[in-house]
DNA sequence: TGTATTTAGTTAGCAAAGCTAAGTATATTC
DNA sequence: GAATATACTTAGCTTTGCTAACTAAATACA
């Protein structure tokens, strides 16, 4: 159980100071670490809904609001209503926004993959089957009861 | 090039979904991530000061002296001034401070390893050395020429 | 049909994180 | 002993995230 606590608690300590280490970088693109990961998901999967983005990125609908507002506000997501259903709001990145996404990536990489390229082969390895667990682990899944 | 833009990329968005998953938890606790992350730092290494507690946690002095003084109100910590350097602040942790972090950490056991202990002796040991590579690449280490 | 409920998203307003710029107080330098 | 450097603080800004309360559209039901 220590182990488990002991490697819980690094995770968390780890994810913390990674966001902390690319925010200058981001910031840099004119984007915070939410908009660049909401953008990823809107380029990733083109069309979707508020409600689904907001699933993905695990936040409250609030705030899937705004982000994306900023992100429209830029030129770099677009947003429409549904036909079907006009409660639905349809969100589509641009191309403005495909192309800053790349960018940013290649920002984001100066940052941790100057340090990633320099690893082992065997340590790339490690670091790609942990991401796979940590997607399991931390991707969307109901939360909370509310 | 790729691939460690992709991982970079993985890693730049499970960091984002692990604190927000946990972010309730904490809230829980009465305490932010970053609070419980700088309280973690303080029990770990009693009697630090301000600069090195803001060295290790990758923040700007203000920030520091922000989390250092909630924590402080909420009687987790102490701060007093270096006897022969009255410019120097010293923190430690109370006894209620350390009691609490423990705490927190249960909760966000409840969690993160709550999905942890699932996995597999094998996976689990993945997890240990990514987070031995994370911590090396995101560790403290003068991040930009201000 | 026509009210009642549910659903999708928005607006308002709050606390905290992070920053820079500018201030204070103590040490150090010359 | 005046000038500079260091350690921290204060002020003020933007962004994140939340809850609570609202609007508008769709569905239920009677």
């Amino acid at each position: 159980m220590s182990a488990a606590s002991d490697l819980a608690d690094r995770l968390h300590s780890t994810a913390i100071h990674l966001l902390r280490r690319v925010r200058r970088e981001d910031a840099g693109a004119g984007l915070s670490a939410p908009q660049l990961s909401a953008l990823s998901v809107i380029v990733f999967r083109d069309g979707l809904t508020l409600g689904e983005l907001a699933h993905a990125e695990q936040v409250r609908p609030p705030t899937i609001t705004r982000i994306v507002a900023q992100l429209e506000a830029a030129g770099l997501a677009l947003r429409s209503r549904r036909a079907s259903d006009k409660r639905v709001t349809i969100v589509k990145a641009s191309a403005k926004g495909a192309k800053l996404l790349e960018e940013g990536r290649r920002r984001r990489i100066a940052v941790l993959a100057s340090e990633v390229v320099r690893l082992t082969r065997r340590e790339l390895a490690d670091l790609e089957r942990a991401a796979d667990l940590l997607e399991r682990l931390v991707g969307p899944r109901a939360p909370h009861p509310k």
